[in-house]
This record gives structure tokens, C-alpha cells and sequence, in this order.
DNA sequence: GACCAGGCACATC
DNA sequence: GATGTGCATGGT
């Protein structure tokens, strides 16, 4: 809690995720795998110029086109594929329709995201928290590399490990955990490069003494 | 030109 | 169960 309040204070509400619908945000979740967010917006323009942004057109919509769309985020041919998957899971379970999909019960939800291929548990919780609002803790390699470089975790620790680490400690507001994550992704596009050292990290200086 | 970015599936040992 | 590899664009 401490560490939220020294991000939170340092740069206030980051007003995530950055997209409207829950489809557009669950999309930008696959987009963003390993993958830049402002080549994320490019693809995402691409499919909304294409009016491709809603179930049916994805759908429909030839693998090759959609990877030609998406193109900008890198990866394409097998993210063309992990966003066909993903309409195939809301055609099973939801009748194609996110707003039926938001009425499934969040463990069963997860599990649902899950199964799909493309889908692991980084852009599973993701898409749980930000699309679909239930209190998820998303961790990423942000979070991650945080956690190590500051001995607060052992380098082998799993997700679930690190994901209990916050859970235990925090109330369980999905308000709370939108902005932790969006917090701990900001620390890291400032501070936190993959192969810099920590000596720069201005966290620990932020904590109370 | 090297390195990096809000992962994941699959092969191999 | 751990470890390695392919996937690919665009910015610094």
C-alpha cells in the first residue's frame, strides 16, 4: 500500500485503460503483448477505419485481412489468430456479445479467457479487470522486474506468487487495482528499462522512511 | 545497428 | 518442470 500511495502521489490517477469499449480494450489487451501501446493504437485505428471493431466484423473478417489491419502491433499473423480465437470464445459462450459475457461469474470468466489460445494470464487479467471491472490484480514484467530489482520477491517467483503478494495486501477494489497496475506500468516506462540497473529507480526514495 | 516494448504457445530436454 | 525459441513492427 505504501508503494501505491508514492506512485499515486508522484503522478495522480492514470485513467486506464485506454479505449472505450469492452471489446476495444480486450482487443488492445492481445495487441499489446510484447508489443509497444503506441503501435497498439496504430493497429487499432487501422480496424476502426475498417469499421472492424465489433464481434461480427471480426468475425468475418479473412485472417489475412485482419493481420494486414493489425500489422503496426508487430506479431501480426499470430495475433490475427489469438483475436479469432478470442470472437470464437465470445461466439461459445456469449452468443457473440461482450455485454452477455460480462454477466459470467469472474473465476469462471477467467477460466473461460484462459482456455482460449493467444490468451495467458497476464492478458486474461487484463481483460477481467479493465473490460470487463472486477478486482484483478494484473501483473506484467513491469511489475515483475520492480519486485526483483528491489528484493522484495525471489527472481523465480510465478504469477500467482506475485499476483497474492498485492491481493493479501490490498483491499479487494478494482478501482484500486486499475490504477496500481497503470501506476506500476508508468514507474516503468520511466524508470525501469529491461537492461538498465535500478541505481536510478526513484521508488524506494518516494517510500516513507 | 542494437535494443526494447503492458506475452504466449510450442518444442525439447 | 525448467529452459529455449519463434513471432515482427516501430521508436530510441
Amino acid at each position: 500500500m505504501d508503494i501505491y500511495r508514492a506512485l499515486f502521489g508522484r503522478w495522480g490517477p492514470q485513467h486506464w485503460w485506454p479505449g472505450d469499449t469492452p471489446l476495444e480494450i480486450s482487443v488492445g489487451a492481445v495487441l499489446t503483448q510484447n508489443t509497444n501501446w503506441r503501435n497498439v493504437e496504430k493497429a487499432i485505428a487501422n480496424l476502426k477505419k475498417n469499421r472492424a471493431l465489433n464481434v461480427r466484423a471480426l468475425e468475418q473478417a479473412p485472417a489475412g485481412k485482419l493481420a494486414e489491419w493489425i500489422r503496426p502491433a508487430g506479431y501480426f499473423n499470430v495475433k490475427a489468430k489469438r483475436l479469432k480465437a478470442f470472437i470464437g470464445t465470445v461466439r461459445e459462450t456469449s452468443g457473440y456479445t461482450m455485454s452477455r459475457m460480462a454477466g459470467i461469474e469472474t473465476g469462471e470468466l477467467r477460466r473461460i479467457l484462459l482456455e482460449t489460445s493467444g490468451i495467458g494470464p497476464e492478458t486474461a487479467d487484463s481483460i477481467l479487470l479493465y473490460a470487463f471491472e472486477r478486482p484483478v490484480f494484473v501483473v506484467d514484467a513491469y511489475t515483475r522486474r520492480m519486485l526483483t530489482r528491489h528484493h522484495w520477491i525471489a527472481q523465480n517467483a510465478s504469477y500467482a506468487d506475485i499476483a497474492e503478494l498485492f491481493t493479501d495486501a490490498l483491499p479487494n477494489k478494482t478501482q484500486l487495482f486499475n490504477e496500481y497496475h497503470a501506476l506500476i506500468v508508468k514507474l516503468g516506462k520511466e524508470h525501469c528499462k529491461k537492461n538498465a540497473r535500478c541505481e536510478g529507480c526513484p521508488l524506494e526514495k518516494w517510500l516513507p522512511a
